[in-house]
DNA sequence: CATCTCCTGTACCGATCGATACAGAATCGA
DNA sequence: TCGATTCTGTATCGATCGGTACAGGAGATG
């Protein structure tokens, strides 16, 4: 028997490819065997808090890679536009334009934040206060960057479930564009 | 033996409510006898079809209802401001104000759309398609009615999104009402 | 080569899954 | 009042669920 994976890292993103498409209760071990290419006994060596335990490290990898490709890139853009930019930028490509959806954001919406609740709740306020952040320091006044940074990641939130809805990659992209355009008015305007 | 429920129709409620919180993979047989008070006799009974036949019932009743509730409105507001608020004051409140999670939007994010991708996708173009026009009714230019009602159908999914994830049902009635205040200003530049 | 730790496949557990079969009570039409 | 129909509870099905136990091979360490 072989040690073919070398670390618990690499079973993350079949791991989040199953339970994003479908969800927690949907995300079988079966479906998660054959998407990490993993047995039962690697998955337990390596989570041996279960599910549970697996759905927790994907949130937290998820979050991690945010926190890497936008929260921080935002937070300490020397350019506010330039910060808006590869915002967008990472989030279409993570969005897959729409036909990804977003993990937090689903498990969100059912039975399943009840265990996640704070790490789910915790991705969005950083998101939002990174954002809020950006413009603020751009000029931007406190209460007006504030309602904008909600505005745009929701906006975010709602052009993936409806781009995924109507399986229109250039609906999540246009979307994007006026999210944009928006932020850019904002700091047109400060 | 009792004939305890009058019609199938009454079941619905319930469904929609466990279909809505456990997700289709989530909502066992259980759950859903539970919630709506049927046996497994009754439940397949009313849809022979099974879990399918009753998420596809439940899918159906959602969409009336807002066709009644609000797309029809939305095409026969004799006042367009009227028509507006009529939408906003039904969406907040089928939504609970961002605590009740979109049904459609939510299985459209995951596995559970491929069955029923056609009745999602119907959902949101007849949902856009009926703002447009009251739009364009009100003498807004065709191209920029069609994306402000795209805007604001995926900003209020955004809105629960959101909402939701972060349990502040203000969020969901402040973005509502920043929402309106767009159509609102199209309206008066038109 | 020996040994020890880490990883992996397999078999198996009880529980629950969605679905079916069916007898029988409640209700309705006559 | 008396079938016929409509609904309902229960028992049961095979399949699959998440989780556990454990033997044993691969790799590192010496």
């Amino acid at each position: 028997m072989a040690r073919m994976i070398a670390e618990r890292a690499d079973a993350l993103p079949g791991l989040a490819e199953v339970f994003r498409e479908y969800g927690y209760a949907g995300a079988s071990l079966s479906l998660i065997g054959t998407a990490t290419g993993l047995g039962r006994g690697s998955l337990y060596h390596f989570f041996p808090g279960g599910k549970q335990e697996m759905a927790a490290a994907v949130l937290a990898d998820v979050a991690a890679w945010f926190d890497a490709a936008v929260f921080t890139p935002l937070e300490q853009a020397d350019d506010p536009r330039a910060g808006i930019d590869s915002m967008m930028v990472a989030v279409d490509r993570y969005f897959g334009s729409g036909q990804r959806a977003c993990l937090i954001g689903a498990w969100g919406l059912g039975a399943t934040r009840d265990p996640f609740a704070e790490p789910i709740a915790a991705y969005f306020r950083r998101w939002i206060a990174a954002l809020q952040s950006l413009l603020v320091q751009a000029g931007v006044a406190e209460d007006h960057a504030a309602t904008l940074a909600q505005d745009v990641v929701s906006g975010i939130q709602g052009a993936v479930v409806l781009a995924r809805a109507l399986n229109d990659p250039s609906l999540f992209r246009a979307t994007l564009g006026r999210l944009t355009a928006r932020l850019y008015t904002a700091l047109a305007a400060a």
